[in-house]
DNA sequence: GTGGCATAGTGTCAAAAGTACAATAAAGCC
DNA sequence: GGCTTTATTGTACTTTTGACACTATGCCAC
């Protein structure tokens, strides 16, 4: 009667990171000399584990990225939840299953979170993670394992619809930015391109950004004035 | 190792369906003795199932259906997934459980589904269903089993976003409908009203709504015009 | 067959929002 | 002081949105 005793339920993060030098997406690189592509590069992955019994979704999204990153507090939202029977029974992640699960054959459905952290204020080096851990630029990413593609193509996706209506940008922004890099930000991510002074037209009437008495400092051209988000004037927008 | 060795995974749809009457959700009665509210109503929940072993999430959603409704093909969309530790723990869910599932205690996640149906053209009768089932107005629908409550919320809300955006409005309609009847849907399921030369100036520029050559019959008043979706039109919008 | 009833159908004007576009200002560097 | 680099600002035009009220057509009752 319990038709599905033995699924495994997981989550996988793809967690973004943008700076001056665009948008990223952090991964892991598995380092089993047996799980590589064809070519021999490390096949790199979401970060993502199997959840706990005693624990929910967003907390397992939550400690995943915590004992990669360290962080706490970052922006996390489920996006889309990926079942295909199939979904980890491709011959590439076989070997590297067995190695790690002590049940490998066993169905995983897994439940994906887009999570957001600026790399300006505070930057998460890889370095300090767990070995194998790298941000990737979100135009270079190659083949994953499993369907991580797919579910980092929905993350994308997500990203893209959310950013515009639930004021996320500053998730990826410094606590202080000019509005030249809040552009910028915009222009990454929805992959167009804004006419500056409509942009900041547009800017002025959201009451949520607004402007510091303080300028940026230590750039060799002239200083833009500082912005910065005030989350508790989102209101009548 | 395997962390959640013993973890339920379910699907929950809340089946939309449409007439002149409303919007309605298909919720389903347990005849349960002791499965009621306090007052002795018989408790109320969306149709869900656990899923089966070798069958995709989608897949699971579609049989559910199926099984009640005996309907095929209808519109299906995951929005969300459910995943608190607690969400099939509480006291008043208990005793049912414990009537149909050999291991109750067992923690559950659910994917919630939204479906939409038309209650024009072809009706699927309560009766037609196995006992117990019923569509309910949106709006006199009570507390339900579990969190179905808070997974409704979140269907209509997911059915409100994607409304406009999704051309999902046939799904809801007889394939032959007059304006009225769209603006009708578009004011019961947004709870807004719309002015209604601005509505159908709009409607005109969706190439995806075709005038046909044919009128209402049988009404007393003033025939409207017939229109129809075509899905093949949905380009430049 | 006329008058009443119910809903269908239609256009204009003003306000708001969006779009295209270029010159001046300020800081650091040499 | 002149050069480089990025910041900052306004206007004219177009498009979209929003408010608003009367005529048309079919059925029914008398």
């Amino acid at each position: 009667m319990p038709p599905n005793e033995s699924l495994h339920l997981s989550v996988d993060c793809a967690l973004f990171g943008y700076d001056d030098q665009g948008l990223k997406v952090l991964l892991i690189n598995q380092k089993e000399d047996t799980y590589t592509h064809e070519s021999g590069q490390p096949m790199s992955q979401l970060p993502g584990d199997l959840i706990l019994i005693e624990e929910g979704l967003h907390e397992a999204a939550e400690r995943v990225l915590f004992e990669l990153t360290q962080v706490k507090g970052v922006y996390l939202k489920q996006f889309h939840a990926y079942g295909d029977p199939n979904r980890v029974k491709d011959h590439k992640d076989r070997a590297w299953l067995r190695s790690v699960r002590t049940m490998p054959d066993q169905r995983v459905v897994t439940v994906g979170y887009l999570g957001l952290v600026s790399l300006h204020d505070y930057n998460p080096q890889p370095a300090s993670f767990a070995g194998g851990v790298s941000w990737v630029d979100i135009n270079e990413v190659g083949p994953l394992a499993f369907d991580h593609n797919s579910i980092l193509n929905g993350a994308i996706e997500a990203l893209q619809n959310q950013l515009e209506s639930h004021h996320i940008s500053f998730e990826l922004l410094p606590k202080k930015f000019t509005l030249s890099q809040l552009q910028a930000l915009y222009e990454t991510v929805l992959h167009k391109k804004f006419d500056k002074r409509n942009f900041r037209k547009n800017v002025k009437k959201m009451s949520h950004v607004v402007p510091l008495d303080e300028k940026q400092q230590g750039v060799m051209h002239k200083p833009a004035q500082l912005f910065s988000f005030n989350p508790d004037q989102i209101e009548n927008e």
